[in-house]
RNA sequence: GGGCUCGUAGAUCAGGGGUAGAUCGUUACGUUCGCAACGUAAAGGCCGCGGGUUCAAAUCCCGCCGGGUCCA
């Protein structure tokens, strides 16, 4: 990045001055002529521990310093973004404060909910989770304060020098000596964008970020700039993104020697309590090794790898062995690991996430699980929920959307789950250490741990744990979860699928917007229009009644007439603000004019199922709470089906009261109202509820109002819900933890579903000669009956061969006894006869039966191998056989050669037993 | 969205082409004044569902359903 971005009028008129440092070779801004290091670690270790760097602030009081900061300058203060990042479909948590912003405000589509804006926006990053409560400054909840100010050329609000004024006097504000702040130079890139960035960095600590976003990797007519061998574009939007961290500024404020005792000290000390740990707060020791600790791990960054460094370092300083070192800091590692997690926990959850084994359903999971290992490591005995709660309490319930009640249900059952799978997993090691052992394998070697982590879930340290109890050792490599991690990055290779439309999709740019007067005329089937083009099967016209397939509703159908024929329209599809209309049956041409007739029927059943969708989800909320978010959804003619995020199985009871009151919104006849609203305002007005059914682009977004339900739809409904005529369930299924499907029929297409199920059900009653209310129990007495008669038999069949037996005079052989005839009897029944025989040292070879011929031989000797005999037996009959020396069984088809075949079989048998 | 795993008696699981098993639990009987413990015996199985291969499938193949789990 190019030097003279950093030259600011302002560093200059308060005497900054511009320095290499002599660390690491980073340009910086100082007011302090003689500093030589850019201020960031590594070059500087930190000072403000034990010395602060600002006036003491809680979060709360350093949150309302910054945000009334800039409101006194001119910002408006914006309300926070969900963690969860539901208007966006490429993050599933919100990371930053631009990312509220992002895609449609900074692309310039949207423009923002104000300008300039301040906000205080938690964030979510899970990816350094290792480093959480062990290096003092890592968390995985962090709330970013920023100001953001976005420049058009029309309207430019501020760029660089204001951005750096406002920080200066912002620190000075709170308390900070202006000679010990730095800006070092930093050129940002991220995310598709770059531009010039200046780190904020005082006692050694990075607190704050500004970047001045003025590129893109967009390519525009203007000339690029190469930064790591990519060029990046000029933008007409430049943003000024600001990020100041909260919990950092805190812990600045506070000197304390961690970031956790700066910014939640009361669940700290709670936590310690309960963990038997609190003598620690008060001994002056501890507080220097953890000061220690967290001075060396801001010098020397932190990883797993250099972990046992770092604890090398801590304790040559302190003159402590590593051994005792670790023996008293790793239990208030875990406290404080276990401070972060439910307070990031109660974010997650407060914000609607539902812990599943997908998207960011599986990143709650992760935490949850996480805390709970920390927890009964140092066997914490205060329970998930509570915590959770406490740190809800903390932030301030008003915050959150969930209701606490159903977040303790949630959390609860997330405990019993994971409590089940670590038993299922500890039996599972168990039963493999037990097959090592018997193997007189000593160890189990890593394969297998890797599978019992990645199918099982079963971390290593609890197979160590369960192996050693059964006295058998494992094989753990250092790069375990990196065997796990290739064994997942094996070529995704998504094929990028050759556009078959790409073709079209050159000819429709020059055309204009079809007008969608489905939109505007949602009950007509009936329109005129001109056809503007005609290729390739597809017709495009100036305007027209047909829906194209969108929002999971499926395209109309009709027919469209000329002037002298009429052509079926099959397929209707969207191609930016052109509608395409698959033709057959013949075709237009342009300048036709044509009238248009779409299919009544299969339009109204589609608009049914479709607001109907939009009742059930709002019931599902109504029933089952505040998380019911939509997941998915499938219209179609005959059913349709809505998926659900829920946190377990929905009961035939909860089912049933979704039903009724689905219904009893369509009973009340609501009017069904649509919209078209400025996004940004919708957003504010109703929430990121809106999107439901994903994210539409654009600045202005159509709202579908339905009896309180509120989304964001382009999709064509009833003008009331009376119009839905009656909704019925057809049934749930549950496609993913944490996903429920609800598959229902709507209108018309309700009632021939119900028809069907008492169809079945009369032909069901008809079989039995019962009355359909009396199914079940008929159903269930011939279902004990047939099981009875099934024992029966095979008790009947038992005493048949018991009889049979008493009647089975063979020869004697050798001295063997032989017995060779034909029983026509099943084969199971044949098996247990020579079975018996065999199990007296005797020979038998029984065959018969009705058609087809079963043969079966049995053996107790072993000159004699049954299975030569089936074999040669069957071959005569034209069948196959064979089985073990003692026992087989075959069959053959030519019954009629039985006797000769007994015959030869009998030979053979005389002939092994002479030998 | 992708991968891996598991569905066998009420529970936990073995078996992995050739007569469905073990342990615990249940029931009955015995021992006991009674209980526990013990002994003896019995009951209890669409081997998840549907196709296919085979003389023969719980077992092999395909599809589905259901559980678990890892990764994005």
């Amino acid at each position: 990045m190019l030097e003279e971005e950093y030259a600011l009028d302002y560093f200059k008129s308060q005497g900054l001055i511009r320095k290499i440092c002599t660390k690491c070779g980073s340009p910086f801004w100082t007011r302090t002529p003689d500093r030589t290091v850019c201020g960031d670690a590594p070059c500087e270790p930190y000072a403000f521990i034990g010395n602060p760097v600002f006036h003491p602030h809680s979060l709360d009081e350093m949150r309302e310093a910054f945000l009334s900061f800039f409101e006194r300058h001119g910002h408006t203060r914006i309300d926070r973004y969900p963690v969860a990042a539901r208007w966006r479909d490429d993050i599933y948590l919100t990371i930053a404060s631009i990312a509220d912003f992002q895609p449609y405000v900074t692309s310039g589509v949207v423009p923002p909910p104000a300008n300039p804006l301040t906000i205080s926006q938690p964030c979510i990053r899970l990816n350094d989770l290792d480093s959480v409560g062990r290096s003092g400054r890592h968390l995985t909840l962090f709330e970013m304060m920023a100001h953001h100010a976005f420049n058009t050329q029309d309207n430019e609000v501020y760029w660089k020098d204001e951005t750096v004024a406002f920080c200066d006097e912002f620190l000075r504000s709170i308390g900070a000596d202006l000679s010990l702040v730095t800006y070092k130079e930093h050129p940002w890139i991220g995310g598709g964008n770059a531009g010039p960035s200046l780190e904020v960095l005082i006692g050694g600590l990075e607190v704050a970020t500004l970047v001045f976003m003025n590129m893109t990797r967009q390519k525009n007519e203007r000339s690029p700039t190469d930064l790591d061998g990519v060029p990046y574009y000029p933008m007409d939007l430049r943003i000024v993104d600001t990020g100041y961290g909260l919990e950092r500024f805190v812990w600045a404020s506070k000197g304390s020697p961690t970031i956790y005792d700066a910014i939640f000290p009361d669940m700290v000390s709670r936590l310690m309590k309960a963990a038997d740990l609190e003598d620690y707060l008060k001994d002056v020791e501890f507080t220097r090794i953890l000061s220690y600790n967290a001075k060396f791990a801001g010098i020397m960054g932190i990883s797993t790898s250099n972990m046992q460094h770092l604890r090398k370092k801590v304790s040559e300083s302190m003159g402590l062995p590593v051994a005792r070192l670790e023996e008293m800091i790793v239990p208030i590692e875990k406290v404080y690991t276990i401070a972060d997690h439910t307070r990031c926990l109660a974010y997650m959850l407060g914000d609607c996430i539902v812990p599943s084994n997908v998207r960011e359903g599986y990143l709650a999971r992760l935490v949850l699980r996480r805390t709970l290992r920390m927890m009964n490591d140092i066997s914490l005995g205060e329970d998930l929920a509570g915590l959770i709660e406490y740190q809800m309490n903390a932030v301030g319930m008003d915050d959150f959307e969930q209701d606490i009640s159903v977040i303790r249900e949630i959390v609860d059952n997330e405990v019993e789950k994971y409590a089940k799978t670590l038993d299922r997993g500890g039996r599972i090691v168990q039963r493999l250490a037990k097959t090592y052992k018997k193997k007189k394998e000593e160890k189990i070697p890593a394969h297998e741990l890797v599978t019992l982590y990645d199918s099982h879930g079963i971390p290593p340290e609890i197979v160590r744990e369960v192996a050693s109890g059964e006295g058998v050792s494992v094989e753990l490599p250092d790069n375990f979860y990196s065997l796990i991690a290739d064994l997942h990055s094996e070529a995704v290779a998504d094929e990028v699928a050759e556009d078959p439309l790409a073709k079209c999709r050159e000819r429709v740019a020059g055309l204009p917007a079809t007008r969608m007067a489905y939109y505007d005329q949602p009950g007509d089937v009936e329109f005129e229009a001109i056809v503007l083009d005609s290729f390739d099967g597809y017709v495009v016209l100036d305007q027209t009644l047909f829906y194209p397939e969108g929002g999971g509703q499926p395209a109309d159908t009709g027919t469209l007439v000329a002037a002298d024929h009429m052509v079926s329209v099959d397929d209707t599809i969207r191609m930016g603000d052109v509608i395409l209309h698959h033709v057959t049956g013949g075709s237009l041409n342009r300048g036709d004019q044509v009238k248009g007739v779409i299919d009544e029927e299969r339009r109204r059943l589609l608009m049914q199922h479709h607001t109907a969708t939009h009742l059930l989800l709002h019931s599902a909320r109504t029933v089952l709470g505040a998380h019911i978010h939509q997941a998915g959804a499938q219209k179609g003619v005959e059913s349709s089906r809505l998926d659900i995020r829920h946190y377990r199985h929905i009961t035939s009871a909860e089912l049933r009261e979704i039903e009724v009151e689905a219904n009893r919104l369509v009973t009340m006849n609501l009017p069904v109202s649509v919209r078209v609203e400025e996004r940004t305002k919708a957003e504010q007005t109703y929430g990121f509820d809106l999107y439901q059914g994903g994210v539409p682009p654009g600045r202005e977004i159509r709202v579908v109002k339905v009896a309180g339900d509120v989304q964001a739809c382009a999709g064509t409904h009833c003008q009331s819900t009376g119009e839905v005529g009656a909704v019925k369930i057809i049934r749930v299924e549950h496609i993913q933890d944490g996903i429920e499907r609800i598959e229902f029929a709507a209108g018309i297409a309700a009632v021939h579903y119900m028809e069907q199920v008492g169809e079945l059900l009369s032909s069901a009653a008809a079989v039995l000669s019962v009355q359909p209310e009396n199914l079940p129990g008929s159903v269930s007495r011939i279902f004990s009956e047939w099981k009875e008669r099934g024992k029966e038999i095979e008790r009947l069949r038992a005493r048949l061969v018991a009889l049979e037996m008493k009647e089975m005079e063979g020869e004697v052989i050798a001295g063997v006894n032989v017995v060779v005839r034909r029983v026509d009897a099943e084969p199971t029944d044949l098996v247990s006869l020579a079975g018996g025989i065999a199990g007296d040292g005797g020979v038998a070879l029984l065959a018969g039966g009705d058609g087809r011929v079963n043969v079966v031989a049995a053996s107790g000797t072993p000159v004699v191998d049954a299975s030569e005999v089936v074999r040669e037996v069957c071959s005569l009959l034209g069948g196959k056989g064979g089985g073990k020396p003692s026992l087989a069984q075959g069959a053959g088809k030519d019954a009629s050669r039985l006797d000769a075949a007994l015959a030869h079989g009998r030979e053979l048998i005389g002939k092994r037993l002479h030998e």
